[in-house]
DNA sequence: CTGTTAGCGCTTTCAC
DNA sequence: GTGAAAGCGCTAACAG
């Protein structure tokens, strides 16, 4: 692998003065899809271009076709536990359609412009929009391209959108508890600004209501084992037969705060439910129930919403992914 | 939020026809740097700029300038526990000298040229590699760009690296366990390819070298909790006093494996060092001694670099990040 | 099928 | 300080 003096790339002009043709058939030669070529002249431009080692300029190729092959993924911040499980996975399927990916940290919508402005992020194909900083409209605006997809459950009818149905699974969760005789239960919700999460304390809500069980008290943490850790006094303070909490984390949180109450890790004074399914749950330690999705689904939806051809407006449902209960030892 | 039906966005000449000026000057009134234009017709090219929404076409720009704000990180996964303390931290401090970041997943050099291609992640200002697929050679041929950071080990005299030094706090460790009566350790590493993980078990055999600890043995693992769990019988079949793993996630692995010889989380047959300093050995359950550093020190660093102006090849010194020892109940 | 010409949107000489 | 013109690297249009 040698080092060689890193000079001025070749451009498709030195490709086909080489190969003695002009500019405009080798281009034609060098594009993706057939293009009317001779063959013989199309194996001296693709023998030239290899020679050269020629690599097409896509920022020229781009200022023509107006699109780069990039989306932006836009997320609030990566450090939940249950983003490991996730954008690795994006990353892979988003990489194999031949897609690269710019990830964009966008906590709020102050001075994204700015920032977009100065990047090529402006540009891209498609934005998929995990943040729950801004809604449709406001993201359609940032970006060259109408093609946006909503997971933060802020979509409107112009938008793509994926949206687990969390709802059966919640229901599901909430079912068994019921079944095994829970009358009392405890909620520990999220930050009570994301869309997401108004939406699943509300199933939580109906789901109780729907069983008869009673709700004892009803925190908000911040989705962290931190704030699960925190409440958990708190939680369990109006004596209920179960808690519930709308990230794994938490309960991770609340498990190791009461710790006392799972001998052998079997609940004893209540039961416990998270939510994210996350892969630690697989771990001796934290054997909790949880809801979740499969994330394979979940990405592969995203893709297919990318890939696909501009739909004429209108007809943009939302993609439901289901979710399902995974009933584990705190239960 | 109307919104407007997306039109062709105004270009540069639209800007200087508003005004009234060349599109020379209003190129240059609209320059980040000062540059000679007279007050009033700048005032007037910032208005219209202003009032048409103005969008800089950053692939015009580029291909010019022939440099895109863009960085590329490149990564074999993001799926490892230690990832999330460090990616988030990374993208923001990126994000906030106005860099965006596209990530690439590479686990092999294969189809990765083809794939660069492609994508405009050819043309980045600089790259990040933590992923151990390639030596700086390699990468460098991948990219336009010279700037190289390497984090993987696998850096050379051209190009630029930060490494942690990771031999004092494994230092620091194994002096811990020493002093608190070790003489018998085992060893759980990690995947041999890497050229970190080679160099970081080379340490650890000179500190227990370093004390007169013997190694009973030394198993490989792949950092994956999975995998030190798979491997806690076999590790302490030589009755070992301590048991180190290269990475916290395998050391939770032999935790749980054997948490019978935890009491109360206290060491009872052995004792237990990890490796990451992870923030989950803040979780009661698992509260693993481990090593690591500082990650904002580490980000700075890759940050400086990036920011660095061309340093003149020769005079790149791996930049070196100091680790310790952290204390905690398993040991 | 092939070559010529004309841009994509921007910056940059280089005269004035 | 300002504007005309050239050109970054590529592809599309249009004659041949």
């Amino acid at each position: 692998m040698a080092d060689e003096p890193k000079r001025t790339s070749p451009t498709i002009a030195d490709v086909a003065e080489l190969a003695g043709v002009s500019r405009a058939v080798a281009s034609r030669a060098l594009a993706p899809e057939p293009r009317p070529v001779g063959a013989d002249k199309r194996q001296r431009v693709l023998k030239a271009a290899a020679d050269l080692g020629f690599r097409p300029n896509l920022l020229a190729q781009g200022l023509m076709s107006k699109s780069v092959n990039i989306v932006a993924v836009i997320v609030n911040h990566i450090h939940d536990l249950s983003d490991l499980d996730l954008f690795d996975l994006l990353l892979d399927r988003l990489q194999s359609i031949g897609k690269q990916v710019v990830l964009l940290r966008v906590g709020s919508v102050d001075r994204v412009d700015q920032f977009l402005s100065r990047g090529i992020a402006y540009h891209v194909d498609a934005a998929l929009v995990f943040s729950d900083f801004a809604d449709a409209a406001t993201v359609r605006n940032m970006f060259r391209t109408d093609r946006i997809v909503m997971m933060n459950g802020r979509h409107d009818h112009l938008s793509a959108a994926v949206v687990p149905d969390e709802a059966s699974g919640i229901a599901e969760a909430v079912a068994d508890a019921a079944l095994k005789g829970v009358h009392r239960a405890a909620l520990l919700t999220g930050r009570a600004t994301s869309e997401v999460e108004r939406i699943r304390v509300a199933a939580y809500r109906r789901s109780f209501a729907a069983h008869g069980i009673a709700v004892t008290s009803e925190i908000q943490g911040d989705y962290s084992y931190q704030s699960g850790h925190a409440a958990a006094a708190a939680l369990i303070a109006g004596e209920p037969d179960a808690v519930f909490c709308t990230s794994d984390a938490m309960a991770m949180g609340v498990l190791d705060a009461r710790r006392a109450d799972f001998p052998g890790n079997r609940p004893q004074r209540f039961r416990l439910y998270g939510f994210d399914n996350l892969s630690m749950t697989h771990f001796d330690a934290y054997p909790i129930a949880s809801i979740g999705y499969d994330k394979a689904t979940y990405v592969d939806a995203m893709v297919q919403l990318i890939e696909a051809a501009d739909t004429p407006h209108g007809e943009t449902e939302p993609v439901s992914i289901p979710t399902a209960f995974f009933p584990r030892a705190t239960a």
